[in-house]
RNA sequence: CGAAGAAAUCGGGUGGCCGCUAUAUGUCUUAGGAUGUGUAGAGGAAAGUCCGGGCUUCACGGAAAAACGACGCCGGAUAACGUCCGGGGAGGGGGCAACCCCUUACGGCCAGUGCUGCAGAAAAUAAACUACCUCUCUUUAUCUUCGGAUGGGGAGGGGAAAAGGUGAGAAGGUGCGGUAAGAGCGCACCGCGAAUUCGGUAACGGAUUUGGCAUGGUAAACCCCGUCGGAAGCAAAACCAAAUAGGAGCUGCAUGUUACUUCGGUAACAGGUGUUUUUCGCACUGUAGCUCGGGUAGGUUGCUUGAGGUAUCUGGUAACAGAUAUCCUAGAUGAAUGGUCACCCCUGAUUUAUCAGGACAGAACCCGGCUUAUAGAUUUCUUCGACAU
RNA sequence: CGGAGCGUAGCGCAGUCUGGUAGCGCACUCGCCUGGGGGGCGAGGGGGCGGAGGUUCAAAUCCUCUCGUUCCGA
């Protein structure tokens, strides 16, 4: 199930930080082991996603940087597929988004869509 | 062959699927991009930010001094350094010795000032105390040939700096002589200082002569001497430049009076606007369009060809330098260089076929170093052990 | 990226500049006052200078390296 190169072009990147903050501020938020996601509508009618991984999580740049990778494969997997049109999705890294397996985060990062309410196909 | 140490090099590989950044090129295109193909894409420390430079801006007439900071045996290397190489001294280890190995912030406390707790008789111009030797006076015990002799106590004068459970450190050490007792007072050896001389570019080392003990330690205490240093940093800096507010200029429209006038205007007052309304007071000087400069968001440049890498030769003990040939090797900006699966390789565990693991760690303007982290592999050298000869 | 500071008893801090005894408050233990609690008074204990190395006779203090943590500027 892996996505075209025309469905990830449609995806921008969240850069400002205040943007960053409307979207913690005032989106929805839901955890599971893998990962944390927070969402909120937007005005623009496209998908937009941000990765945050703070050094709290680990001291060194390079299992940061690994969390980092792994998040961006995952959503560019799962949010052309699932996720809904015009909104701001932020995917915010935890311990074990280095350790766990792929499939299992890729589960994650659905199961957080559908709990919230975000997502494009409700299933079963 | 094994163990230890030192130095150097490397620091997992191959393939499938899906992606990212840069660049070259083809096609399409609504001219902004879309898409296909090729090529390239983290490190030895990219880290800590501890030093030294390049580069940029600011400051500055040149130079020097003061102040502040860093450095500090000698010679060399280098663009430069607190780095590197070679040498010297000192300390430590091994060895019978010759010698070998390791470490080293290693200028100056006879320029000045400070500090040196506790203990100890005394802690820095050496001098008081106990103890020692001697002289004088006095007192007392014993002996007595009655002259005195010997011993003890007390007071005073002098000698000497040898002894005194300390301490990190006690004002040269050990031995012999010498003396009333003692003392470098004299001598020998050792240590130290000075002079001469020899070797060395020098640090320094050797020899001879001589002095007679002088300079306790501490400068990673203030300080003195010598050398070096203008400051801040690519988030530096340069360029392009929206919206809003404000500034300057021009033109059109909108009022009057007075004064000056180079007849363009300028100034004052009235007027106008704001302060809820009126008066007073206070503040400001209209409106529309165009142009200009500064400049914010944002963007572009800086941005990777450089004191560059590799190979060979030459010079040098070496660090390194020179010559020739050859190569082009990341440039991101919420920040690319990857995600995932399979096989191989290595390590460990046991169920001998499986399971678990594969270090330290991620460029951010670029170089030269230092420091710190680091599983494992390979090569060379040194020492030791075993085997063979 | 750049700059500045702080690590001392269970907690909050002084002492560091100018090197020799590590101390203060709260907390803790015991005793007394009270019928008990709270509170007060008196007495007492415990151990600690973030870590490593160096200078010194001697280091919490001076020097070097390192670890952790906080704050500031853009």
């Amino acid at each position: 199930m892996h996505t075209r190169k025309e469905e990830l072009a449609a995806i921008k990147m969240l850069t400002a930080r205040s943007e960053f903050l409307i979207v913690q501020g005032k989106g929805k938020k839901w955890v599971s082991h893998g990962l944390i996601l927070q969402m909120r509508p937007n005005d623009l009618g496209h998908i937009r996603t941000g990765y945050t991984v703070t050094k709290k999580i680990d001291k060194s740049a390079v299992k940061r940087n690994r969390i980092k990778r792994r998040l961006r494969s995952v959503a560019a997997d799962v949010l052309p597929h699932y996720a809904l049109d015009g909104h701001d999705y932020i995917l915010v890294g935890r311990k074990l988004s280095a350790t766990r397996s792929y499939d299992t985060l890729v589960d994650d990062l659905k199961w957080c869509l559908r709990r919230s309410g975000f997502s494009r196909i409700q299933e079963k």
